[in-house]
DNA sequence: CATTTGCATTTTGGATACAAATATCCGCCC
DNA sequence: GGGCGGATATTTGTATCCAAAATGCAAATG
């Protein structure tokens, strides 16, 4: 068998979790889709107890809904919880970027530039999927010397789920040229010291993010909507 | 339809989640203890696997850590970890309770006070335990009118590490009088929707909380070493 | 003809059994 | 005498099997 490409090192769960967790990112799983667990263990060759302890853990990422006897659902978010979202992200991204700042080094800032770089190369190649990856280690980095592990946890949850609705969408969207000066302009704030512009400014690029993707994902379900009845 | 009478009784898993979660709040089982699957298999007379699943939510919530073939450890926060769940609690709360006070009925004003006597009579008769669920509740339904179950859900996770180290402590805190009157006061304040004031003593209230716990932790780990050796 | 009840199928939940991985301990060599 | 290596024992991880719960269908009854 394929696909099984010895993961050996992660346990086998991880490995179906991180498998399906991308699936889900990816949107290979659609919202509210049913996943049943003999179907998957088939998939991946194995048996059906990995498949649940892998769906246990991403119900408790919250991408999918684990029901008592009825197997588990991809989660669907309502328009006002992903708006819940990215106000979260905001929230902890600004606590982490205020905190951050004063403590940033030199290889701090090198390592934002160089994934900076990398991000606008992976979006010119639209590479979706390495785009998110990157832009959230990107985010990441320019935190990482707030040395708060705990929110950086947190915020990592929650971005997963961001994530979701950012690939889903980010072809579409016309964010192309402000994103990314908005992306060089953080740095540049946060290399001058300038703690509350660049936290107002992180603010301001999260809820502009926010509200694009909001009409986005509420055009798309109105047309899926149409097509439904 | 009468909403439906929750008989939802709760999987094995759960319950055994639940009774090992508070195992861990209570402190009955220690900082840094070794879990061994097959001994808790044994102490609730079933198999290995509802455990494994049990244990697999608990790492998920940060209670324990799971590390691959080695079996799970309760999980240890450094000094630095628990001033970290303290801020994260002000800053979610505080998100929480700006956003709810505008929103807050009559009926969240009465569940408040309700909760707050019963809280106050649980403290008085040293009920660890119930206080602890109390003060969770309380909080929680200074929030509830803002109507954002995410954002509540993450506070919750927080919550559970923050209750450890309070309740670990609560009988020597001296806080007993500040923190009732601070308690009323933030009711109070919710009530005349003074929003600034209202949250600027919420993050004392947690930032003094934290602060006393510290001290009480550090002391603790002091003589404990101090012990150990 | 509609509603309800019972049966069958499907799907998940839990237990036992077996395999893999890790830690421990003893003997051996340096 | 101390450190290293291998065998054993303990513990975790995975698979197969059986039981229980839920859904869907069908038949019977009002």
């Amino acid at each position: 068998m394929a696909a099984k490409r010895a993961i050996t090192r992660q346990s086998l769960p991880d490995a179906i979790a991180s498998d399906l967790r991308e699936r889900i990112l990816s949107g290979d799983l659609a919202e509210g889709e049913t996943i049943r667990q003999e179907a998957l263990a088939e998939d991946y060759d194995v048996s059906r107890m990995p498949v649940r302890e892998a769906l246990k853990q991403l119900d408790a990422e919250g991408l999918v809904q684990l029901t008592n006897n009825r197997g588990a659902r991809v989660t669907r978010h309502s328009l006002s919880e992903i708006g819940e979202i990215f106000d979260l992200r905001s929230l902890l991204e600004t606590d982490l970027f205020r905190r951050a700042i004063p403590q940033m080094t030199q290889s701090d800032f090198a390592r934002c530039e160089q994934l900076l770089e990398q991000m606008e190369a992976s979006y010119d190649a639209n590479d979706v999927s390495r785009w998110g990856a990157l832009n959230y280690q990107y985010h990441s980095a320019l935190y990482a010397a707030a040395n708060r592990s705990l929110t950086n946890e947190l915020l990592h949850r929650v971005s997963l789920q961001s994530d979701r609705y950012i690939r889903m969408h980010l072809s579409v969207m016309q964010q192309r040229e402000p994103a990314r000066k908005e992306h060089r302009e953080l740095l540049r704030l946060a290399r001058d010291g300038q703690v509350e512009q660049a936290c107002a400014l992180l603010s301001a690029h999260i809820g502009r993010t926010k509200d694009q993707l909001l009409a986005l994902v509420a055009a798309k379900r109105a047309s899926e909507e149409a097509i439904g009845r």
